[in-house]
DNA sequence: TGCCAGGATGATG
DNA sequence: CATCATCATGGC
Protein backbone atom coordinates (compact mmCIF):
# COMPACT_ATOMS: atom_id res chain seq x y z
CA UNK A 1 0.00 0.00 0.00
CA UNK A 2 1.30 3.18 -1.07
CA UNK A 3 2.63 5.38 1.74
CA UNK A 4 2.98 8.98 0.95
CA UNK A 5 5.08 11.17 4.14
CA UNK A 6 5.55 14.57 4.46
CA UNK A 7 9.02 15.16 5.95
CA UNK A 8 9.30 18.69 5.80
CA UNK A 9 11.89 19.43 4.04
CA UNK A 10 11.47 15.97 2.27
CA UNK A 11 8.80 13.82 1.06
CA UNK A 12 8.62 9.92 1.51
CA UNK A 13 7.78 7.68 -0.81
CA UNK A 14 6.73 3.97 0.86
CA UNK A 15 4.92 0.83 0.38
CA UNK A 16 6.14 -0.20 -3.06
CA UNK A 17 6.51 -3.35 -4.36
CA UNK A 18 8.49 -4.22 -7.24
CA UNK A 19 10.46 -0.74 -6.86
CA UNK A 20 13.70 -0.20 -7.42
CA UNK A 21 15.17 3.45 -7.57
CA UNK A 22 18.41 3.25 -9.62
CA UNK A 23 16.86 0.48 -11.94
CA UNK A 24 14.07 2.86 -12.95
CA UNK A 25 16.30 5.81 -13.67
CA UNK A 26 19.13 4.21 -14.99
CA UNK A 27 17.29 1.65 -17.64
CA UNK A 28 17.46 3.41 -20.88
CA UNK A 29 14.29 5.37 -20.36
CA UNK A 30 15.53 8.86 -19.38
CA UNK A 31 19.09 10.22 -19.74
CA UNK A 32 19.19 12.75 -17.41
CA UNK A 33 19.92 11.41 -14.03
CA UNK A 34 22.90 10.38 -12.51
CA UNK A 35 24.38 9.19 -8.83
CA UNK A 36 26.46 11.28 -6.82
CA UNK A 37 29.42 9.81 -5.33
CA UNK A 38 27.78 9.94 -1.85
CA UNK A 39 24.89 8.01 -3.22
CA UNK A 40 22.26 10.56 -3.95
CA UNK A 41 20.27 10.59 -7.15
CA UNK A 42 20.37 13.58 -8.77
CA UNK A 43 17.97 14.77 -12.23
CA UNK A 44 15.77 16.92 -13.98
CA UNK A 45 12.48 16.20 -15.65
CA UNK A 46 11.66 19.50 -17.54
CA UNK A 47 12.07 21.96 -15.46
CA UNK A 48 11.94 20.56 -12.01
CA UNK A 49 15.12 19.76 -10.37
CA UNK A 50 15.16 15.89 -8.22
CA UNK A 51 17.48 14.87 -5.87
CA UNK A 52 16.19 11.30 -5.00
CA UNK A 53 17.44 8.10 -2.47
CA UNK A 54 16.57 5.35 -2.24
CA UNK A 55 14.36 2.82 -0.06
CA UNK A 56 13.82 -0.64 0.17
CA UNK A 57 10.38 -0.19 -0.28
CA UNK A 58 10.47 3.64 -2.19
CA UNK A 59 12.18 6.48 -2.11
CA UNK A 60 13.01 9.50 -0.58
CA UNK A 61 12.75 13.01 -2.44
CA UNK A 62 15.02 15.41 -0.98
CA UNK A 63 14.18 19.11 -1.03
CA UNK A 64 10.51 18.32 -2.30
CA UNK A 65 7.40 20.48 -1.21
CA UNK A 66 4.21 17.91 -0.72
CA UNK A 67 2.56 20.49 -3.65
CA UNK A 68 5.11 19.51 -6.16
CA UNK A 69 4.64 16.14 -5.04
CA UNK A 70 1.22 15.66 -5.28
CA UNK A 71 1.02 17.58 -8.41
CA UNK A 72 4.00 16.15 -10.34
CA UNK A 73 5.88 13.81 -8.86
CA UNK A 74 3.26 11.14 -8.04
CA UNK A 75 2.10 10.93 -11.58
CA UNK A 76 5.48 10.91 -13.16
CA UNK A 77 6.56 8.17 -11.44
CA UNK A 78 2.96 6.47 -11.76
CA UNK A 79 2.72 5.51 -8.36
CA UNK A 80 -0.90 5.20 -8.39
CA UNK A 81 -0.20 2.20 -11.01
CA UNK A 82 -0.62 -1.45 -9.46
CA UNK A 83 2.29 -2.97 -10.44
CA UNK A 84 1.94 -5.63 -7.92
CA UNK A 85 -1.01 -6.65 -10.46
CA UNK A 86 1.17 -6.27 -13.27
CA UNK A 87 3.61 -8.46 -11.51
CA UNK A 88 1.04 -11.02 -11.01
CA UNK A 89 0.04 -11.28 -14.18
CA UNK A 90 3.35 -11.94 -15.28
CA UNK A 91 4.15 -14.26 -13.27
CA UNK A 92 1.58 -16.42 -14.68
CA UNK A 93 3.36 -16.98 -17.37
CA UNK A 94 6.76 -18.90 -17.28
CA UNK A 95 8.69 -16.82 -20.06
CA UNK A 96 7.72 -13.20 -18.38
CA UNK A 97 8.26 -14.50 -15.18
CA UNK A 98 11.84 -15.00 -16.47
CA UNK A 99 11.99 -11.97 -17.70
CA UNK A 100 10.60 -10.06 -15.06
CA UNK A 101 13.05 -11.60 -12.22
CA UNK A 102 15.68 -9.58 -14.07
CA UNK A 103 14.56 -5.99 -13.71
CA UNK A 104 12.16 -6.54 -11.07
CA UNK A 105 12.05 -2.61 -10.14
CA UNK A 106 11.60 -1.11 -13.39
CA UNK A 107 8.64 1.31 -13.17
CA UNK A 108 7.59 2.84 -16.46
CA UNK A 109 8.47 7.03 -16.18
CA UNK A 110 5.80 9.21 -17.56
CA UNK A 111 8.12 12.04 -18.88
CA UNK A 112 7.18 14.97 -20.89
CA UNK A 113 6.89 14.57 -24.45
CA UNK A 114 8.83 17.07 -26.14
CA UNK A 115 12.21 16.02 -23.86
CA UNK A 116 11.07 12.20 -24.56
CA UNK A 117 10.98 12.76 -28.50
CA UNK A 118 14.73 14.69 -28.86
CA UNK A 119 15.87 12.14 -26.35
CA UNK A 120 15.18 9.41 -28.17
CA UNK A 121 15.93 11.00 -31.39
CA UNK A 122 19.73 11.76 -30.09
CA UNK A 123 19.56 7.82 -29.17
CA UNK A 124 19.26 6.36 -32.02
CA UNK A 125 22.48 4.30 -33.27
CA UNK A 126 24.09 5.34 -30.15
CA UNK A 127 24.71 4.39 -26.48
CA UNK A 128 23.67 5.33 -22.95
CA UNK A 129 26.66 7.30 -22.07
CA UNK A 130 26.81 9.17 -24.93
CA UNK A 131 23.32 10.03 -25.50
CA UNK A 132 23.62 11.12 -21.53
CA UNK A 133 26.57 13.73 -22.47
CA UNK A 134 24.73 15.37 -26.05
CA UNK A 135 21.65 15.99 -23.73
CA UNK A 136 23.14 17.30 -20.76
CA UNK A 137 25.36 19.77 -23.29
CA UNK A 138 21.90 21.05 -25.24
CA UNK A 139 20.41 21.41 -21.80
CA UNK A 140 23.39 23.16 -20.35
CA UNK A 141 23.99 25.12 -23.73
CA UNK A 142 20.02 26.06 -24.34
CA UNK A 143 17.89 24.95 -21.04
CA UNK A 144 17.33 27.91 -18.55
CA UNK A 145 19.55 27.61 -15.27
CA UNK A 146 18.05 26.26 -12.53
CA UNK A 147 20.24 25.78 -10.09
CA UNK A 148 23.84 24.25 -8.94
CA UNK A 149 24.99 23.96 -12.92
CA UNK A 150 21.64 22.28 -13.44
CA UNK A 151 19.37 23.32 -16.66
CA UNK A 152 15.83 22.68 -17.85
CA UNK A 153 14.96 20.75 -20.64
CA UNK A 154 15.03 23.95 -23.68
CA UNK A 155 11.68 23.76 -25.10
CA UNK A 156 10.97 23.75 -28.46
CA UNK A 157 10.83 27.50 -29.65
CA UNK A 158 14.08 27.89 -28.57
CA UNK A 159 15.95 25.12 -30.52
CA UNK A 160 13.87 26.04 -33.89
CA UNK A 161 15.46 29.02 -33.52
CA UNK A 162 19.05 27.95 -33.31
CA UNK A 163 21.27 26.17 -36.58
CA UNK A 164 23.25 23.03 -37.10
CA UNK A 165 25.89 25.40 -36.66
CA UNK A 166 24.76 26.30 -33.18
CA UNK A 167 24.17 22.54 -32.28
CA UNK A 168 27.98 21.43 -33.37
CA UNK A 169 28.89 21.59 -29.92
CA UNK A 170 27.15 18.78 -28.58
CA UNK A 171 29.02 16.88 -30.92
CA UNK A 172 25.46 14.90 -31.65
CA UNK A 173 26.43 13.89 -35.29
CA UNK A 174 23.82 14.04 -37.97
CA UNK A 175 21.14 13.65 -35.12
CA UNK A 176 21.40 17.58 -35.13
CA UNK A 177 19.48 18.22 -37.99
CA UNK A 178 16.63 16.14 -36.70
CA UNK A 179 16.73 17.37 -33.68
CA UNK A 180 15.90 21.10 -35.39
CA UNK A 181 13.38 19.60 -37.67
CA UNK A 182 11.36 18.59 -34.92
CA UNK A 183 12.11 21.39 -32.84
CA UNK A 184 10.61 23.14 -36.32
CA UNK A 185 7.53 21.04 -36.36
CA UNK A 186 6.46 21.03 -32.90
CA UNK A 187 7.15 24.90 -32.25
CA UNK A 188 5.02 25.55 -35.71
CA UNK A 189 2.00 22.96 -34.81
CA UNK A 190 2.58 20.84 -37.87
CA UNK A 191 3.12 18.27 -34.59
CA UNK A 192 1.06 18.68 -31.86
CA UNK A 193 2.26 16.68 -29.39
CA UNK A 194 -0.98 16.84 -26.60
CA UNK A 195 -3.10 15.89 -29.97
CA UNK A 196 -0.23 13.01 -31.04
CA UNK A 197 -0.81 11.16 -27.31
CA UNK A 198 -4.74 11.06 -27.80
CA UNK A 199 -4.49 9.78 -31.74
CA UNK A 200 -4.87 5.68 -32.00
CA UNK A 201 -2.19 3.96 -31.72
CA UNK A 202 -1.47 3.93 -35.76
CA UNK A 203 -2.22 7.45 -36.13
CA UNK A 204 -0.15 8.72 -33.57
CA UNK A 205 2.86 6.23 -35.34
CA UNK A 206 2.61 8.29 -38.31
CA UNK A 207 2.25 11.51 -37.32
CA UNK A 208 5.80 11.25 -35.18
CA UNK A 209 7.54 9.15 -37.96
CA UNK A 210 6.69 12.80 -39.95
CA UNK A 211 9.29 14.08 -38.18
CA UNK A 212 12.90 13.61 -39.59
CA UNK A 213 15.02 10.96 -37.94
CA UNK A 214 11.89 9.50 -36.06
CA UNK A 215 10.96 5.92 -36.84
CA UNK A 216 9.42 3.21 -35.73
CA UNK A 217 11.28 2.63 -32.48
CA UNK A 218 11.90 6.08 -31.26
CA UNK A 219 8.51 7.04 -32.38
CA UNK A 220 7.06 3.67 -29.77
CA UNK A 221 9.81 5.53 -27.55
CA UNK A 222 8.05 8.55 -27.29
CA UNK A 223 4.52 7.16 -27.06
CA UNK A 224 5.42 4.56 -24.33
CA UNK A 225 8.12 7.33 -22.16
CA UNK A 226 6.47 10.90 -23.01
CA UNK A 227 2.78 9.95 -23.80
CA UNK A 228 1.71 7.52 -21.18
CA UNK A 229 0.81 5.02 -23.80
CA UNK A 230 1.73 1.60 -21.85
CA UNK A 231 0.95 -0.52 -25.27
CA UNK A 232 3.93 1.08 -27.27
CA UNK A 233 6.51 -1.48 -27.69
CA UNK A 234 9.49 -0.05 -28.81
CA UNK A 235 10.87 -3.08 -29.94
CA UNK A 236 14.10 -2.84 -32.26
CA UNK A 237 16.29 -5.68 -34.64
CA UNK A 238 17.79 -6.65 -31.37
CA UNK A 239 14.90 -6.84 -29.21
CA UNK A 240 13.05 -8.80 -32.47
CA UNK A 241 15.52 -11.32 -32.28
CA UNK A 242 15.01 -12.19 -28.93
CA UNK A 243 11.39 -11.79 -28.91
CA UNK A 244 11.70 -14.82 -32.00
CA UNK A 245 13.45 -16.71 -29.37
CA UNK A 246 11.48 -16.18 -26.33
CA UNK A 247 8.09 -15.86 -27.94
CA UNK A 248 8.02 -17.60 -31.34
CA UNK A 249 5.18 -16.64 -33.31
CA UNK A 250 3.84 -13.80 -31.03
CA UNK A 251 3.51 -10.11 -32.07
CA UNK A 252 4.06 -7.29 -29.78
CA UNK A 253 0.29 -6.52 -29.51
CA UNK A 254 -0.37 -9.73 -28.11
CA UNK A 255 1.07 -8.07 -25.42
CA UNK A 256 -2.10 -6.00 -24.61
CA UNK A 257 -2.29 -2.42 -22.43
CA UNK A 258 1.01 -3.13 -20.86
CA UNK A 259 3.30 -4.22 -23.59
CA UNK A 260 5.58 -1.44 -23.18
CA UNK A 261 6.40 -2.76 -19.13
CA UNK A 262 6.34 -6.07 -20.74
CA UNK A 263 9.19 -5.21 -23.13
CA UNK A 264 10.96 -3.13 -20.34
CA UNK A 265 11.27 -6.58 -18.55
CA UNK A 266 12.16 -8.80 -22.25
CA UNK A 267 14.64 -5.93 -22.96
CA UNK A 268 16.43 -6.55 -19.59
CA UNK A 269 16.15 -10.23 -19.40
CA UNK A 270 17.25 -10.56 -23.44
CA UNK A 271 20.67 -8.19 -22.25
CA UNK A 272 21.76 -10.38 -19.37
CA UNK A 273 21.16 -13.30 -21.31
CA UNK A 274 22.39 -11.56 -24.36
CA UNK A 275 20.07 -13.36 -26.82
CA UNK A 276 20.38 -12.24 -30.01
C1' DT B 1 42.81 -0.30 -31.49
C1' DG B 2 38.81 -1.31 -33.37
C1' DC B 3 34.01 -2.54 -32.70
C1' DC B 4 29.53 -1.06 -32.26
C1' DA B 5 25.78 1.53 -30.02
C1' DG B 6 18.10 -0.32 -27.62
C1' DG B 7 18.12 3.53 -35.69
C1' DA B 8 16.63 6.11 -39.75
C1' DT B 9 17.22 7.26 -44.45
C1' DG B 10 17.45 6.79 -49.30
C1' DA B 11 18.67 3.82 -53.06
C1' DT B 12 18.27 -0.46 -55.08
C1' DG B 13 16.55 -5.52 -55.94
C1' DC C 1 8.08 -5.09 -49.21
C1' DA C 2 13.22 -6.63 -47.92
C1' DT C 3 17.82 -5.58 -47.97
C1' DC C 4 21.84 -2.55 -47.53
C1' DA C 5 25.37 1.01 -47.28
C1' DT C 6 25.75 5.16 -44.99
C1' DC C 7 25.60 8.54 -41.45
C1' DA C 8 29.11 11.33 -36.81
C1' DT C 9 30.96 10.37 -32.70
C1' DG C 10 32.90 8.32 -28.92
C1' DG C 11 32.48 4.69 -24.87
C1' DC C 12 34.61 0.64 -23.81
Amino acid sequence: MLKVIDQAPDVIVRGLLHFDLPQTLDCGQAFRYHQQKDGLWTGVAGSRRARLSPLADGFVMHDCTMEAFQGFWRGYFDLDRDYEAIHRQYAADPVMARCAQYAPGIRILRQDAWETLVSFIISQNNHVPRIKGIVERLCQGFGKPLEEELYAFPDAGRLAALSETDLAPLRAGWRAGYILDAARQVSEGVVRLDEVAAMPMDQARKALQKIKGVGPKVAECVLLYGMGRLEAFPMDVWMKRAMETLFPGKKPEDFGDLAGIAQQYIFHYSRMEKIG
